[in-house]
RNA sequence: GUGGGUGUAGCUCAGCUGGUAGAGCGCUGCGUUGUGGUCGCAGAUGCCGCGGGUUCAAGUCCCGUCACUCACCCCA
């Protein structure tokens, strides 16, 4: 395997590939999370991977990190300013009111799946293209489709068997009652001792500063105020019977009121769900309340309410509990030609098979028999089909069964294999 | 953006106080003249990340650089 001198081109940084056997886990960890929201009357979403920048500065908010510094942004030919889409609720919002979807049956309810981009120093599972599912549900303050929300995600993570995850839960208040919260917390870190760089948080969003995780920071906020403590009567209710559905629902959650959730434009319902085996980048998936952000970009006064589902995340907390692979083989018979004569007969039975839905392939190269069947071993598939001169003169084939070692001749017609080797249960003789 | 760690075969790694590279797994082939998984045998593959320095001699010491990685920040 001698390398060629022709220098070798590295991906950028932070951006993963998935590679086989384990790209098969991946896909089964985003059709798990993808079925969740289409499973349950939310239609799908296409959206674009860039957006104006401006929809971010707007919808997700200029003091936010992610808008501030973690974006990837550039001029297209018409000196226009492109943004690769940080997150996805701002862009559905965006094509949504664009579509009309606000005028027509409420609550309008879309999920999406996809890459997303953010320029920070990649760990382990902080990548600067990372994919990730999500659901929004639009024009509704019900809090059973608060409840809803969070359930899709929560039965999502558990189809996939995960178990060393909770969920946090809190409320965020409203424009009416957050406001006032706002002050009294600010009030309260000016007393504190805290570094310039968290003052500076403390000035422009005090909030997040209950989340720092630094033991000294920590320390000082046992006494902190809470936004729970300060909901308004509108909001408490709507909390309350947010739990009380999430209760009849059958899912388990842990009130954190110091949750804080990144960007700008939640209120009320907030949720994270933390994985326990991952690390630093616990979060597996969040959303919540925005009922501001429609009319923020130009909208109805609607409400809405969504997750976000990082499939990189997932499939490493999957990993970590032990629960890849999830796939079976990707073929369900491999073909084997036995001698030159046997090579066209092979290739079209491969068409033919293929054809009629049978996922098939066969060994190349013209290899040894024993180096064919060590390759169709390694593909899993459950059945060989050998096809050498005798059997394309006599109009048979040879099946035989992976697992049973069994193998009998059956007429060299795609029909006859397919319905044999369909069945997986059936052993030849 | 700030700190720590690591860079040796495809992968995981060993190489002590400097003397021009090793293991396991994997891979290829053979043991079967038309048959995989087990077992046995044989074999291939390394600019020891890159550049410079010290030295008779550097994978091993020093400096720089790049990459990867973990953590802070932030978030999926």
């Amino acid at each position: 395997m001698a390398a060629s001198n022709a220098p070798k081109i590295n991906a950028p940084k932070g951006v993963p590939d998935y590679s086989p056997p384990r790209s098969r886990d991946f896909l089964a960890v985003r059709e798990a999370l993808s079925s969740a929201g289409s499973h349950a009357g939310y239609d799908y979403m296409e959206l674009p991977v860039f957006e104006s920048t401006e929809l971010y500065v707007r919808g997700v908010g200029e003091s936010t990190d992610v808008v501030s510094k973690e974006m990837y942004t550039f001029s297209d030919r018409g000196d226009r300013s492109i943004t690769l889409r940080p997150e996805g609720t701002a862009g559905v919002m965006r094509a949504v009111i664009e579509n009309r979807l606000d005028k027509g049956p409420l609550p309008v309810k879309l999920w999406y799946a996809g890459p997303f981009f953010r320029a920070e120093r990649p760990q382990h599972g902080r990548y600067r293209q990372l994919q990730q599912v999500g659901v929004e549900a639009i024009g509704s303050d019900d809090p059973a489709v608060d409840a809803e929300v969070i359930s899709l995600a929560y039965f999502a993570f558990k189809s996939l068997g995960l178990k060393n995850f909770h969920v946090d839960l809190t409320s965020l208040g409203c424009n009416d009652c957050r406001p006032n919260y706002r002050i009294v917390l600010q009030e309260f870190l000016n007393g504190l001792d805290l570094d310039e760089e968290t003052q500076e948080r403390a000035r422009l969003n005090p909030l997040r500063v209950l989340d720092d995780k630094r033991e000294q920071v920590q320390a000082q906020l046992e006494q902190a105020p809470l936004m729970m403590d300060h909901l308004c009567e509108n909001c408490s209710e709507h909390y309350a019977r947010v739990r009380t559905y999430l209760e009849a629902a059958g899912v388990i959650w842990r009130e954190n009121p110091r949750m804080v959730r990144g960007l700008d434009y939640y209120t009320r319902t907030t949720f994270e769900f933390v994985h326990h085996g991952l690390g630093a980048q616990s979060g597996i998936g969040g959303g919540g309340r925005y009922d501001g952000l429609m009319s923020e970009l130009g909208g109805s006064e609607l409400s809405g309410i969504g997750y976000g589902l990082g499939v990189d995340r997932t499939l490493l907390a999957c990993e970590a509990e032990g629960l890849t692979p999830f796939h079976d083989s990707i073929i369900d018979l491999y073909i084997i030609p036995i001698g030159q004569q046997a090579q066209l007969p092979a290739f079209s039975l491969m068409s033919q098979l293929r054809a009629s839905g049978l996922a098939c392939d066969m060994s190349f190269d013209a290899r040894s028999i024993k180096s064919a069947m060590k390759n169709a071993d390694r593909s899993g598939a459950p059945f060989v089909a050998l096809l050498g001169d005798d059997e394309v003169a006599a109009g048979l084939v040879t099946l035989k069964s992976m697992s049973t070692g069994n193998q009998e001749q059956i007429a060299l017609d795609a029909e006859s294999i397919s319905i044999k080797v369909r069945d997986r249960n059936t052993d030849v003789e």
